[in-house]
DNA sequence: CTGCCTACCGAGCGAGTGATCGGTCGGGGT
DNA sequence: ACCCCGACCGATCACTCGCTCGGTAGGCAG
């Protein structure tokens, strides 16, 4: 029993210079968002998506993956580590990314509000599946999985409440309850990623700046 | 087999004048969010809205409802009605609330943009199960009454879309999309349903008050 | 008292569940 | 040639699932 959770984990963009550090390419992504998953954490996530954990059975995970029931559990102990390793490597992305995206904006304020922000809309906009998986069943992780993952989840919350905080120290803010906008702007992205699709009628780009001038608002920069 | 959707609903506040009007009295909520359900909806919502529907068996909900299995049975013909029940249930409570806090608006605009986002605001808060429930289970509703109930939520979205675009016509808001700002305080609700704990450390008119001021700010209300 | 209704329950059906057992098979090391 | 190991499968375990059958208990009309 091996886990797989890193299995097969492309090198991505690195940096030009010392060492490689993923997510550097924090506003790339590919058009499938399994592509990147190992193949049976691929098929977990379109079933979880589609039917939810408890509405997914190992035979259909098994099935999906061109794998029969005991070749799963070869490579997870459990239905249940399947979930975790799914929303372990959920977090990682979207907290990857958002760090590579605030290495990114460097020290003025009013960016690293923006690229942060863009960041999250990004990643649930076209990590849809996973955001909308690592929201509605964190009820199906067992106590202690649940703990940690809430954890991180509380810490992505974080960087931004932190950024909005920065704004209104330096004066390009002015949001009463930096907790709240943070909340607000979380709260906004999993919308997105419930609703969005990638026919709809505005690209990418045009999202993303409208939910920009909403988060802006909220956290009340100048109009 | 009857359906048991309406049983037992108490009589409420009625208008003082002409025919009773259900939820005129749309700002009161009763503290338990199951009250005014038969038991059988009411252990439904509980356990759906902790385990899921897929991680809820019939067994569940008759145990907690002190049933036998074929008396659920006796009142819903299939587990998929008692969720068909709970969901229509949950939507006559919504729209019937908003549309009353309607009424009670007028015709300012400033004061129907007001009203009615507080009226969503407090749904969510005082019926954080039905509210959550309600958006995490769409899925596991059949096609059917999946088309029915997305119906009426997109209703209940109009009805926020509506008074953005009164307001934008009245001159008293300044929202691009109107839509899109629909979709965002919607999102925000949603949020709000997913983390308000009763025993928080704001009241609940503080809350109001807080989201009430994040949603001017997304329309473009005069600070 | 009979007949019929609603409201339930004990027992159990077939199907499907997560998980495990004892394998097989092909490639790499020696 | 030998063996071992990772990757996988057919068959099957004990159990739970949604749902149903054939009943019973109590109320009420005639």
């Amino acid at each position: 029993m091996r886990d797989v959770s890193t299995e097969d984990a492309p090198t991505r963009g690195q940096a030009q210079t010392g060492r490689p550090s993923a997510w550097d390419r924090w506003r790339d992504y590919d058009a499938d968002p399994t592509a990147d998953l190992p193949r049976i954490l691929g098929a977990a996530l379109t079933a979880f998506a589609e039917h939810g954990y408890h509405g997914t059975s190992i035979r259909d995970v098994a099935a999906a993956s061109g794998l029969s029931v005991p070749g799963v559990y070869h490579h997870f102990r459990s239905k249940q580590e399947i979930l975790r390793a799914l929303m372990d490597a959920t977090m990682d992305e979207l907290l990857g990314r958002c760090e590579a995206a605030l290495r990114d904006a460097g020290d003025d304020p009013t960016v690293r509000f923006d690229m942060l922000v863009e960041s999250f809309v990004r990643f649930h906009m076209f990590r849809r599946p996973q955001a909308f998986v690592g929201s509605s069943e964190i009820r199906s992780l067992e106590p202690e999985n649940r703990a940690a993952y809430v954890a991180r989840r509380d810490a992505a919350q974080r960087l931004v409440e932190d950024v909005v905080t920065e704004g209104v120290a330096a004066g390009v803010l002015s949001a009463e309850h930096p907790d709240e906008v943070a909340r607000a702007i979380s709260s906004l992205c999993v919308g997105v990623a419930s609703w969005y699709r990638p026919d709809g009628p505005l690209t990418p780009d045009q999202l993303v700046q409208r939910h920009l001038v909403l988060a802006r608002r909220m956290a009340g920069a100048p109009a």
